[in-house]
DNA sequence: ATTGAAACTTACTCGTGCGTAACCTTACGA
DNA sequence: TCGTAAGGTTACGCACGAGTAAGTTTCAAT
């Protein structure tokens, strides 16, 4: 693994501009998803400290301060990134997750659409949200999505075991989240990074080692995805 | 969770010297681990880009000159940190991990080892740990420790398995690893936020988890830490 | 045609904070 | 008692890059 995904030194020039961005005039909301598009790489490419916004503004066509007049700040043109990336994701799961269906069709269903996702973004949302989770001031707002995905984990799981008869601590709920998002987490990073693997065999991957548990796994029993 | 061990805004005052450090000189080696102390405290607090050498110097009862003098730049102080706390992690964990045992007691040893470590170093591992990862210059360093730590337990996954006479594809072996580290990073994450959760505790809610797996987990059985 | 606002530019300012040059001072062995 | 090296200091240079002031061009509507 060599985690090519990661802002790394970096070997890539600075990136000329792609030769289908029109040059001349561009109505705003075109301009500023160009701009986006840019940034997310740019932040991506170089963390967003070592981004440079000269660059980002280059990348999309236009001078610095149009960046400046449309998006804002640095830090407010980072922050439109990561909205704009997480209500995709958002959106995507949205779909995929329905409390109707049984506790692992719904695991399934929400893991594929996850690991879709990246998959899709393959280096755009990984590294966007593993810098935003660390970075000063971002931390806040991504701690608190992050914190709402594992409340609502945290609410289907205590609804499948008390259906089940069981009732679980809080704190043991909550810890079973955290185990999901961290894996889901993990996987996805290393999903990033490899450009031939499937999203939805990541998702299943992550089905057998945390519905079945090494255990099961050892005694030869394996999920399989519905068809 | 409020995720106060994150760099966040930050209150802390630029925090005064501590009463016990002694004014005066002070031998080379003893300074120079009063400095890295102070600069683990300051990266957790603000993150490497907002901390501030002036600050780390003056917390370590000298000036900046002798940060430079004696741990090098910015950069290199902080891969001096993050060396420090991790030959400290390794050395736990080698002590716990022992092969010989059976596969539960193996992870369990591992785990509760790692837990013990993080909840000790409340905040200091984990926070360093996380920018590492996501940060220019550090990711490569990070990456390449946290590889050879999926490594060492694939070895071990692949021996238990191959003992019940399971053979498991390469990737499916990376894949369950990968679960088990980005769980226990979310769940050290955890811990470090809540200063009244015994790390024991969450090696054990760790083990359940993976362990059993969920589907086991409903059916009531439970894995319980050895007396 | 004219106006004016939207799209875009060049060419700066200026704070911040890393890193250093040049200089003291205390301990202690010869 | 004196030399010297280890421990320590003050005060600054300077690059970098975010952010902006002031201006120019194009287009569309009246």
């Amino acid at each position: 693994m060599q985690n090519s995904s990661l802002p790394s030194g970096d070997d890539a020039p600075t990136a000329a501009r792609p030769a289908d961005t029109p040059r001349g005039r561009v109505p705003r909301a075109e301009r500023e998803q160009q701009m986006l598009d840019a940034a997310v790489l740019v932040f991506s490419r170089r963390g967003f400290h070592h981004a440079n916004m000269d660059e980002i503004a280059e990348l999309s066509g236009v001078s610095k301060p149009m960046v400046y007049a449309y998006l804002g700040t640095k830090e407010e043109l980072f922050i439109a990134c990561l909205r704009r990336e997480s209500a995709r994701l958002v959106a995507g799961l949205a779909a995929a997750a329905d409390p109707t269906l049984p506790p692992d069709q719904q695991l399934w269903r929400g893991l594929k659409g996850f690991f879709e996702f990246v998959g899709a973004h393959r280096d755009g949302w990984s590294v966007l949200y593993r810098q935003a989770r660390t970075q000063q001031p971002f931390s806040v707002e991504v701690a608190a999505m992050r914190e709402s995905v594992v409340e609502v984990i945290t609410d289907r799981l205590d609804g499948a075991l008390r259906l089940e008869g069981r009732q679980v601590k809080p704190d043991d709920l909550t810890a079973m989240a955290l185990t999901l998002v961290g894996a889901s987490e993990s996987l996805a990073d290393w999903l990033a990074d490899h450009p031939d693997e499937d999203p939805g065999r990541t998702a299943t991957r992550l089905m057998n080692a945390v519905w079945l548990g090494a255990d099961q796994l050892m005694r030869g029993v394996s999920w399989r995805p519905p068809a």
